[in-house]
DNA sequence: GGATCGTAAACTGTCGACAATTGACAATAA
DNA sequence: TTATTGTCAATTGTCGACAGTTTACGATCC
């Protein structure tokens, strides 16, 4: 029999590590965990190898914050709390460092990797950069039955632009990304596009985004969705560029507007 | 004492795989082999990690096709091969793994990524996007030394075109766009723009791009220069992204007239 | 003859143990 | 006191072995 994976539950402190992975250990009973008993337990023997699922559960404990960046992870320590042995969470890592969340200094551990303002900056350049080729590609693919849908999306978010809703307009924000990156057609750039996004979540000043101006975001959204409807790909191009790029100097005021604390200490190595 | 790490020569049966690796398996006897004798070691020792080692040599391999695309890759004969265990061979494949060169099918084993025609065009498009970002921040930042310099590689390139040297056009071409890149002043974008490159070394058919009008492309090196000079970032970034597009459009076509071999099986999956 | 089933080899997934390195602390010397 | 050196615990890097899966091959049955 495999070993059994079970997350040890309180074995070190951990937060909120839930039993979302428990594969049957003993194949006869099977309590039916009120939650889909069956299908998850194939999706987990499909998986096969815990380094895949120790990858993206550490992969949203990073996104959690339940590690903090500059935190060095200690593999015996998570070895334990997963009730593995430290083989396939190494491999994990690999994976994770590859994507840029962690990063590995020989004989010293792995850290979470640490965004810096100038890091963050170049990963917004980047990510405009996509997001303006997917406005390209969406103004070029799309039907009026999606343009319809994003129109309706807009709408919503005006909404809650104008009763200054942000925990309405926060999560609308993202679902229209992710609509439009995902309707380009490419997914190599779906990819990179979301990576690019994930990266940005270990920027501590990220949160600052919040004040700025909902109004205005949504004003660019209009824009982006209107030469999306014309058919033309280059206002489409340009108007979600210059989206991310005013997204970006938005949230670069904010930082310099208050330099004090955050900034501790840079470049440690 | 570590282990030797030999890269144990004609083990299996391997083409080039040179002792380029040697820590000081004896401290005290250090012949110093005839090239740097130090300094190399103390960089192998500070790399500090056979997976790291392995990593890059076993991109290396697939990118000069020692192993194919579509080609499995057996961990057992890769560390007999390198005498190494397969622990740091599993670490850096999934490491190649993260970077979209190696794909892997569990219990089944890695294998050398195969590029649909579809994927190359895709990732051609995000390249272009990139390309086009990289224009736009050198219009913004290049001196007038730094241009001088590309005039001076296009000038070369022309010298190529005419005399249609294929041969001496390919690496200036190469070295061109290394330098665009490297000189926008985002790592980020340089980063990300490499991988996609090293991607595309995946698809078969990429040797086609070989014939398509050296002057033509060189015509568009010109204007991208030109633009850049100009401080133009707008056109900059247009004659970039154009760049990159078409000459995805030259490869595409270039395929599609030959549509024989080559497309054997898609999607084994 | 062709399909189904069972068996064995090959290989991947995982583990536990050991070797080497790092970083901290204590002891010593200037 | 301060700087240097020696030692030790903690942790990473690597290995060899075992368990479970996949796959190829051959035997059996229709």
């Amino acid at each position: 029999m495999r070993p059994t994976l079970r997350f040890a539950a309180g074995c070190v402190n951990e937060p909120s590590v839930e039993a979302a992975a428990r594969p049957m250990t003993t194949p006869a009973l099977q309590k039916a965990d009120s939650m889909s008993s069956v299908a998850d337990n194939i999706a987990l023997m499909k998986s096969r190898s815990l380094a895949l699922l120790l990858e993206s559960e550490m992969e949203r404990m990073i996104m959690a914050g339940e590690i903090a960046p500059g935190d060095r992870i200690n593999e015996n320590q998570l070895a334990l709390r997963f009730g593995t042995s430290r083989g396939p969470i190494r491999e994990a890592l690999r994976a994770l460092e590859a994507g840029g969340l962690v990063e590995l200094r020989p004989n010293r551990g792995v850290f979470v990797r640490r965004l810096s303002i100038e890091e963050a900056c170049d990963i917004y350049a980047v990510r405009a950069a996509l997001f303006g080729l997917a406005g390209r590609l969406c103004a070029a693919r799309l039907g009026r039955a999606e343009v319809a849908d994003l129109k309706r999306q807009v709408a919503a978010m005006e909404k809650a632009a104008k009763s200054k809703d942000f925990d309405a307009y926060y999560p609308l924000n993202l679902q229209l990304h992710e609509f439009i990156v995902d309707h380009s057609g490419n997914p190599v750039l779906a990819s990179h596009y979301r990576d690019l996004v994930k990266l940005l979540h270990l920027f501590r000043a990220r949160s600052l985004v919040q004040g700025g101006g909902l109004a205005i975001s949504n004003g660019e959204h209009r824009d982006m969705v209107d030469a999306i409807a014309a058919g033309d790909g280059e206002r489409a191009h340009q108007s979600h560029f210059d989206h991310v790029m005013r997204a970006r100097e938005r949230l670069m005021s904010a930082v310099r507007d208050l330099p004090a604390a955050s900034e501790h200490k840079k470049a440690t190595r």
